[in-house]
DNA sequence: AAATCGTGGAA
DNA sequence: TTTCCAAGATT
């Protein structure tokens, strides 16, 4: 008899301690699982969890979302992070009501011609909704293919084609067992295999694990560029959305003035919000997240 | 292809 | 306190 390989040891491994998330209950469906995917995206679980409840109880279907304002999803995105997200996400409700009559896609192509949804996101939708067989590749994914097969310390800063191939190999023939082990990769980097202190003490492939063989070598060089956050034009644009989503409908421009005090710096963000979609201006000298009350007035004749 | 784009919690 | 980083996408 042969020892279990790679998949069976992770996916059985996942049967028995993969979290309780409200998107793995059986009876979602694609929607459900989709807004799960772009919440999570850069955002950590336990934050995600209480907006997609709240997302999915006010629009349960594509339609619903895309029949409301982009406003409307950017406050109900709350503190998650990234808004544009919120915007993209409506964008690609209103795409899946126009192209595919209100239902998500389920081929590839399909999916990743919609907003919001790149590489990562398309593949997780047609694995976890649809039970198609396709590697699914994220940041947990990528360090555990890296360390176990390659036994290297770390990934690469982004998803490379080579990163597919190396987890494609891994994934058992049957769609639906290629599925539920992608899911059981992604798990085991969350929770077991993680980026700062892994726990290699009850890893379900400790015994076939290449980094672990080669003693867990850290990491080389000066770790990746500083990420700094204070004092960039990321914050500004938080402050300034902060007083927007926090407001119904126009805010003047003296009001939003006062949430930093370099001109330029303050104006380059609110021009950027607006470029992004997420903020217009409206009249002279006021502002108000897209679509937050009446269009502006036609042009009369 | 490197830069940009939020937020908050843990080490 | 600072640093790291968490299911990426877009340009």
């Amino acid at each position: 008899m042969t020892e279990p390989d790679f998949a069976t040891l992770v996916s059985r491994w996942y049967e028995r301690n993969a979290r309780d998330l409200p998107w793995r209950k059986p009876d979602v469906g694609a929607w459900a699982i989709l807004v799960s995917e772009v919440m999570l995206q850069q955002t950590p679980v336990v934050r995600v969890v209480p907006a997609w409840e709240a997302w999915m109880a006010r629009w349960p279907v594509p339609a619903a979302l895309a029949a409301d304002s982009p406003a409307e999803a950017i406050r109900m995105w709350g503190r998650l992070g990234y808004p544009r997200r919120a915007v993209r996400l409506r964008d690609c409700a209103v795409a899946i009501v126009e192209r595919h009559g209100g239902d998500v896609p389920d081929r590839l192509d399909h999916l990743l011609a919609l907003p919001g949804v790149g590489t990562y996101t398309a593949r997780a939708v047609a694995a976890f909704a649809y039970g198609q067989r396709h590697p699914v590749v994220d940041t947990n994914v990528r360090r555990v293919v890296c360390r176990a097969v390659a036994g290297e310390p770390d990934a690469g800063p982004a998803t490379r084609p080579a990163d597919l191939v190396a987890t494609e190999e891994l994934l058992p023939v049957e769609p639906a067992a290629a599925a539920l082990t992608s899911a059981a990769i992604m798990e085991l980097g969350a929770v077991v295999c993680t980026a700062r202190s892994p726990r290699c003490a009850g890893c379900p492939v400790e015994g076939i694990c290449a980094w672990r063989a080669s003693g867990r070598v850290a990491p080389e060089g000066p770790s990746r560029r500083p990420q700094r956050y204070a004092g960039t034009d990321r914050q500004v644009r938080g402050l300034l959305l902060g007083v927007l989503r926090e407001t119904t409908g126009p805010v003047p421009r003296q009001r939003l003035d006062q949430v930093w005090t370099d001109d330029v710096q303050r104006s380059r963000a609110l021009a950027g919000l607006v470029t992004d979609g997420l903020v217009e201006p409206v009249g002279e000298a006021s502002y108000r997240l897209v679509g937050d009350g009446p269009p502006a007035a036609p042009a009369l004749a």
